[in-house]
DNA sequence: CATGTAAATTAGGGAAACCTAAAAACTAAA
DNA sequence: TTTAGTTTTTAGGTTTCCCTAATTTACATG
């Protein structure tokens, strides 16, 4: 029904559209390293499905359930994204890693992944089991484990 | 080059192998909810890549270098799985995420992963802060927090 | 060892997304 | 306002992976 390439075709649309008004089909097949013609074909279908609104020789805009899509998709990206770097992935990897798996996730595992997101953020403090993370992860070594038996 | 299909496959070959010695095109096809024809397509392209031993009317298995992939999708489905049940998602989604997503993680995320992982399963003691995750989890309260400023 | 049944394959198609080459439509500048 | 250059679309193909229907092969049983 609603496939990965639609789904990026979406993403696309709603990053273009915010930056120049209209999301033109040169600058969709450039984003997504396709030819033109591919693109026409797509936009028709996007159409079709009441994803976009779109005029022949003049762009393409989200439609109002393209924009739900468009959000929805955003708030996965960011989520798998900020989960990948608090974990210790470089930016650059956690962003192409989220762009791909966003298609994928289920919305119970988002879900947590957003929990957990919140408990390292969003307490009064800075956690200190991450800081410990970073070292064993840096090191291979632990600090601080005040429990010594299992 | 290797499709998500063709992981696919591999995934599906390496674990009827291990339960019946050959794995058949009939049960090829029930595991990957398609039909019989399909299967046969596949294997002789597989046996082609050479990634599988193939005998008409014999059935499939693994060849060599079929076998590597097959373990390195294994490590990333229980990497995946493994690290989602930490963060609170049943197994049964765990497991399901981890099936798509394997697919599409990359090294250095996976990497990390394990990393998180290994920090988890494998210190001296169970972190005290997971039980602290769960609770703020369950109930969206946090305990034990001794620093009370960001 | 003949034969009926289950499993597997062949033959012929279809949908999704991609492509190149050629035509058409827009647009900006003389 | 014409026209040259760019953008977009149309037309016709390709690849991947799936399908149904028909045929062939394997095999277990009488």
């Amino acid at each position: 029904m609603t496939s990965v390439t639609i789904e990026q075709y979406i993403e696309v649309i709603y990053s273009l559209e915010n930056e120049k008004e209209v999301a033109h089909t040169t600058d969709i097949a450039a984003e997504l390293n396709i030819k033109p013609p591919s693109v026409t074909e797509m936009l028709h279908k996007l159409h079709e499905m009441d994803l976009i609104i779109y005029e022949q020789y003049h762009g393409a805009k989200l439609s109002n359930s393209g924009k739900i899509m468009a959000q929805e998709l955003m708030i996965k990206h960011k989520t798998l994204a900020d989960f990948f770097m608090i974990i210790g992935v470089d930016e650059e990897t956690a962003d192409s890693d989220a762009c791909q798996i966003e298609h994928h996730v289920s919305s119970k595992t988002l879900k947590q992944l957003n929990q957990f997101i919140r408990f390292v953020k969003d307490g009064p403090c800075d956690p200190l089991w991450l800081e410990h993370f970073d070292y064993f992860d840096k090191t291979g070594d632990r600090k601080n484990c005040i429990y010594q038996q299992k």
